[in-house]
DNA sequence: GTAAGTACATACCTAAAGGTAAGCTACTAG
DNA sequence: CTAGTAGCTTACCTTTAGGTATGTACTTAC
């Protein structure tokens, strides 16, 4: 008599996102992760945590309001943890969780990719000016 | 006597961008890529050709301004082409060009996960709400 | 005592994003 | 003769993004 083996192949109930549905949540997410500062802190975060006026300096040009509405958006989600020593003066750690990494790292592959392209981008730009 | 051989070995002058530096260009081509409807179109391009109003329909709540003003961005960078068939109606067609399909492969890799993950995401959201 | 550093919040303002609706062209179907 | 169609453009308006400047609480350095 063969034990029947259940094959537990039933589906976890994780519903996939339509990024393509206007409705879906999915959008959110990414916006947050794809906005203008957003991205660039993912990026920044991969390499190693990092306090607050350190990220204001090596993300160029950042203020710090956008800084910190940007850092609440992505913690907000699950993608970056916040750490705060409660010493004065006042000091307090990013860092990426295991979402935020594996997500960052796909950023990374995205903004690597144009760095490396901006000169074709740019010489395309100046045929069809 | 021997043949100098000139090894060049000298890099094709071919200059990365810096993406966390302020004033480089980089930064408008990672803003038009990942613009909130610039790359939903990347993605759906990657599968096939596409008419303007199929484009509206697959990207949904995408208005035919926005649609418009998206795909004359992709396109001044090189990711994007636009052909025109002069007939009446008219009908024009958009694909990727090769810089565009290596641009959306990195979007798509982002896009596919945020709509993998998105429970998780909203899970997390619901725990700290 | 005065300046600087830290991690923000808040108020005020401008610029850009984005939606809605209309128009346009030239044809065809009814 | 009117309506519809494709791929936009334009005008008008609202919403959001984003910058600047200021405040705060406390400490250390000058």
């Amino acid at each position: 008599m063969p034990v029947t083996v259940k094959p537990n192949d039933s589906k976890p109930k994780r519903p996939k996102g339509d990024l393509f549905a206007a409705e879906c949540p999915s959008r959110s997410i990414l916006d947050h992760i794809t906005s203008r500062w957003g991205s660039l802190v993912l990026v920044v975060l991969l390499e190693k945590t990092y306090r607050f006026s350190e990220l204001a300096r090596r993300v160029g040009g950042v203020s710090e309001k956008m800084l910190a509405k940007s850092l609440q958006a992505l913690e907000a989600d699950g993608f970056v943890l916040r750490k705060v020593y409660p010493t004065i003066p006042p000091k307090v750690e990013y860092s990426l969780t295991v979402m935020g990494k594996e997500a960052a790292a796909r950023v990374q592959m995205l903004t690597s990719w144009v760095e490396s392209n901006l000169s074709q981008v740019l010489a395309f730009r100046n045929q069809h000016r």
